[in-house]
DNA sequence: TGGTCATTCAATCAATAGCTTGACTGATTG
DNA sequence: CAATCAGTCAAGCTATTGATTGAATGACCA
């Protein structure tokens, strides 16, 4: 391999590689929502503690996240490259390509329509013309670490309860932690059973940070206060 | 696995798993030119036919490639899917957090500038302003599958011996296989030395063809003559 | 219908990747 | 400074992948 084109294919390949494995993937994605740590992630994927540091440092490898040290965790966060792009450019080509994909989505959230949803365009102008309400379905700890402007938070598992803080006049509009995020396929299902006139957005929360929109935090905090952060995050 | 969740990111883990080796990455660069069979694509990237075989089924598989037959041989084209998108997703990627890539592009050849190529959008404008030649550094028969329009076809090995065909005063704009191709580098770097103004297309063949702008073809071949197109097809 | 050509299939082998376990390191806390 | 906590490292095991070889298929041609 001394070809300078077999190399630069093999460095592709070798990125490609990275994105080859779903542990990986959904690893990404929870980043993607924000700083988190090993154990979190751990968690929140539900793999082995070692295995998802393995996995993490391979994704650090390949640029797709960043870490640092804070006080004895690690935090990881999401890349600065165009890692969003390539996910969605991974996603749209597998809508394209993959009955698989479409079959899924379908089979478990009924309706095809759920493959049809409100698009960051749309949505701006929605909320431009004062019509709307953007619910985030996403657990609290990630809505603190940045959300859509404007959004109201209401975590999936909280949402039987507190259904009256939603409006049935007006059309809602769900959204996650991405394009595939379950919690706002079932939120859309569920409220749509209730009566609600509601949509997903097409995006997640790091897909409009990726656009470079205007995004929303709890407490504005930089660099966030160290063991306050910590015990806070623990919803879901 | 039965989480819809998993069950998608292993969907999507698996198209980039396909795209996670080389050679079916040089495979699939080949094919995107036009129909191949097996067995010249085996030749372009140096495998085993039987080697090669088998990594098209798995592009295949994945919807990168389509395939039909034509006689006793079988002839590959690029998938009709967005997977140039998806490619050049994973190029800017990496070009944008991988060193090595930036490295051995400028290793190989020289100048970092390489890597400023120009755009579709300023070629077409400069065309349009009637400036400039347009070079197609690609085998014979790969320019007889389809061109950028009014493009000249010097092919690489031919450069040194039909240097007349091309004009000192005017800036030359050359491309070939795709953004990473090797002709085209070769050819700036080539040109440039000899004092020709030679930029090289960000693009290659099938990016252009894949925006929907307009391709030239030599023949007008919409299933191309067996036995006679088979036997053209052999420089380089 | 037998021979040939292009490709695919099947078997095999070495190399690699993913996961687990348990030991190790580095920072904090009492 | 020992104990604890968060994460990483190293070793080992299994499953998967890529490549090679030779046999099998399918289409054409004489």
């Amino acid at each position: 391999m001394t070809n300078p084109k077999s190399e630069i294919f093999e460095q592709f390949a070798e990125l490609a590689r990275v994105l080859g494995q779903g542990n990986r993937l959904e690893l990404l994605e929870h980043a993607a929502q924000g700083e988190r740590s090993v154990e979190r992630l751990a968690q929140l994927t539900g793999l082995s503690l070692a295995n998802a540091s393995q996995h993490l440092q391979v994704l650090r490898r390949a640029g797709f996240v960043r870490s640092r040290r804070d006080g004895k965790r690690m935090l990881y966060r999401l890349g600065d490259g165009p890692v969003i792009e390539l996910l969605g450019a991974l996603r749209r080509y597998a809508e394209h390509s993959r009955a698989e994909v479409r079959g899924i989505v379908s089979r478990y959230f009924g309706r095809l329509d759920s493959l049809e949803p409100v698009s960051r365009e749309v949505l701006l102008q929605r909320l431009g013309d004062g019509g709307g309400v953007l619910l985030d379905v996403r657990p609290e700890d990630e809505f603190a670490l940045g959300h859509l402007p404007g959004a109201l938070n209401i975590p999936f598992a909280d949402l039987e309860r507190r259904l009256a803080e939603l409006p049935k006049d007006t059309q809602i509009v769900a959204y996650c932690r991405g394009p595939y995020c379950v919690l706002s396929f079932e939120a859309v299902a569920a409220l749509r059973a209730k009566g609600y006139d509601i949509k997903r957005l097409e995006d997640g929360f790091p897909e409009w940070k990726a656009a470079g929109l205007p995004v929303g935090t709890v407490i504005a905090t930089p660099r966030p206060a160290r063991s306050l952060s910590a015990s806070a995050a623990s919803s879901r």
